[in-house]
DNA sequence: GGCTGCATGTAATAAGTTACATGATTGA
DNA sequence: TCAATCATGTAACTTATTACATGCAGCC
């Protein structure tokens, strides 16, 4: 592939697995060029150049795969705002979610209409796999955001919901006024 | 908090959700100190600060969290390394699922061992709803790499495997013999 | 001739990791 | 007194994003 194509690729088919822009592909393939782990199989129109890899750089990424850990990145802003939810008033913290239902059930349709590509070569069938993948998490994802917001609403009804984010404001604005402890206690650099 | 706490905290409780290192940690802290958003609310032993939330930082978390996109990142390396399963021989990858099915029931046991927490507080209440979606990220991945292992399996004897990518590699050696087209073909850079 | 899409690059900046570096306190 | 832990920083480098910049080819 050119870097053209490889930008396309990663806007179209890769958009939910890796991304990378025009200004990250081009310098990359040179840099890989130069390492040998791909080369310039062909030349094309308007500067077009073609990449295909070498042996090189087919050993590196089957080492790559093969030695890489099972653990998952651990950059998940979800997972982030989740924790911070009791931060939001009820009635955004539950937009959030249910704009989340909304979201991935969106994302869940649009991959379970991909379900009949031909799995004749390995090449697809380990996209079938992938895309496999993408409906668990999308469906895991949706179904957590509804349990989530049920949850939620159940709680604001019987327990209550915002004492504790007005209990944080409540009490920063008294800090800012009767600083605690410290000598630099309440300076603001 | 202090800087100290902080990067004990990314290692501990937020390890699955996002991290940082110290490094990272304590630029940002006087960054955000400059900015207002936080202060040091106290001094302690060994040059320790202890940092609180001033109302700007409250507004801007919140702003924040109102105003994020449901999109989740699209950096996946898990996804990527299975659109790549079809480079690897079929004993490669099968060990690849079954690691991953054996590290996401490890961590899925872990989680479910967390469940009896405290949801008195709406913090608590939020870090519940964050662990439920740890449990059911981690069941559906175990299930899914179990189901892919199973797929790859039963497609070894029907329709055999490792065609694709010993068919690239007799290619890849076939052209840096026989370069294909363009003036610069077969150059290696 | 001008617009659209193809095609490739660089510069500046932000975010994140690894390595380097130091000092204070506690407990064995 | 020695080791471990607490505690904070900087430097060098890598990775990734946004903005800037240019040129070619086809088509109306």
């Amino acid at each position: 592939m050119s870097g053209y194509e490889l930008a396309r690729e990663f806007e179209q088919t890769l958009a939910h697995a890796w991304t990378a822009q025009h200004s990250q592909i081009y310098p990359e393939l040179n840099r890989m060029a130069g390492d040998g782990l791909i080369w310039i199989s062909a030349r094309g129109l308007r500067r077009r150049k073609t990449y295909s890899i070498t042996e090189d750089g087919l050993d590196a990424v089957r080492e790559w795969l093969a030695g890489s850990r099972p653990e998952s990145s651990p950059r998940n802003e979800q997972t982030v705002r989740t924790f911070l939810l009791w931060l939001l008033d009820g009635e955004t913290a539950s937009a959030l979610l249910q704009a989340e239902v909304a979201y991935h059930r969106e994302r869940l349709a649009d991959y379970e209409r991909r379900t009949g590509i031909n799995t004749s070569s390995d090449a697809e069938f380990a996209d079938r796999l992938a895309l496999e993948w993408g409906i668990r998490y999308e469906r895991a994802y949706a179904e957590w955001a509804a349990w989530a917001e049920r949850e939620l609403a159940s709680r604001k009804e019987k327990a209550g919901w915002g004492t504790d984010w007005k209990r944080v404001r409540a009490a920063t604005s008294q800090e800012m006024r009767q600083p605690r402890t410290g000598s630099d206690a309440g300076v603001r650099h």
